[in-house]
DNA sequence: CAGAAATTCGAACAATTGTTTGAAACTTAC
DNA sequence: GTAAGTTTCAAACAATTGTTCGAATTTCTG
């Protein structure tokens, strides 16, 4: 009936993704995990060593091939004969986040939940664990901002990246801080064409805004 | 020596709002509190009840007067002669926020990274009781964007509020989610004044940029 | 000062946590 | 088919969790 269904290290893997997300670290207990996922509770200790372990694995299953594609797509673009633009190189990453957003298979939006949900949380993993592994993602984009955004100084180019990748990895993740107060007003699709929509003109207005003195 | 110290449930609230910002809401014990504001730890279940009604009130103590410095800022805006610029709104959120940041008897940015995690984590507590109690802050917000910015869509202005407000409680929040990745490239002052900086001319400009079909 | 009310205290409660263990079941290889 | 290796299983582990209780203590009130 069921025959193909996932091995058990996927199908931990597939709910603590969900869970983690849902109700945080700290509050997704290995009972729930193993339940949901019709295992034995010893199975995660079996396959992955401990609880802290188990969320490592569920992070590097998807971050690694989302920088690398966000990595490939700059390399594309820096290939051609014009220099990239603000707007070429926020779509670099706009263009990875979507598709994994649009892939049910690689759980959809819920790993970019659970990142922007990790890095408020600043959790240990992402301070220690990930930040070298992955610093040249961001060396590579201040490169390459700096040479598409070339009038603007160190400091105010910092801060514009910034708040762009902070109100993208938001957005993305639908952290909608006014859907709290708002009741019907704004209903935010979860569609992710229309984030981007949205999203793509906001971050390219504040991020080339002239400067002002 | 120590004579005026606070007293019982103001060295709770304290050290709670500290501590749930430092580690969440479920990997604070009631224990870690009771011992670092050095009372009983039967002192939390007698004066507020539950680990949950102290949350509750960690918020409540600080959301309730910068939700109505807001409206304050708002009234005196509206009462002028021209009609209210879409800087001119923002400010009336950043004046208070930063006014709160910048107050060490309040928590200084405490609450704003609290409340910024908590709307991250989705807490319930935010979506029942304090939804519908402050839902007056985004009616009159969205009222006053819309007579600021009588061009866009409704569609456009609520995705562009929903972006600005987001990347504004992130930053006031210090959630860098840059650093993570680059080590020593920015280093992104907790001064708010340089926050505002920054931060305004990028979301103005978001807010404000031309409409394109 | 005496009595009442409010607060603090130490101790214990049941429940849940992550982790470990050794045997059972299964898969693979010769 | 049998032995070796891998995975699953039920059960238990010590530790920690939020909460409760009654007695001690302090503070307020007359």
């Amino acid at each position: 009936m069921e025959a193909n269904r996932p091995d058990t290290v996927t199908r931990i893997l597939d709910v603590s993704e969900r869970l983690f997300v849902e109700h945080g670290f700290e509050a997704t207990s290995l009972r729930m995990i193993t339940q949901q996922a019709e295992v034995n509770l010893a199975a995660v200790n079996y396959h992955f060593g401990s609880k802290d372990a188990l969320f490592e694995a569920v992070f590097t299953r998807r971050l690694g091939p989302l920088i690398e594609a966000c990595l490939a797509e700059l390399d594309a673009l820096e290939g051609e004969k014009d220099g990239p633009t603000a707007e070429g190189l926020v779509m670099t990453f706009i263009r990875p986040c979507l598709a994994l957003s649009k892939d049910p298979a690689r759980g959809g939006a819920l790993f970019v939940r659970l990142l922007s949900r990790t890095l408020v949380e600043n959790h240990r993993l992402l301070r220690e664990s990930l930040s070298q592994q992955y610093s040249e993602f961001a060396q590579r984009y201040g490169v390459a901002f700096q040479q598409a955004l070339p009038e603007l100084s160190l400091e105010t180019l910092s801060w514009r990246m910034h708040l762009a990748f902070s109100v993208m990895f938001n957005a993305f993740a639908g952290n909608d801080v006014l859907k709290i107060f708002m009741r019907s007003q704004i209903v935010t699709a979860r569609d992710p064409e229309m984030i981007v929509k949205h999203l793509v003109p906001f971050v390219i207005a504040g991020l080339t805004s002239p400067v002002q003195e």
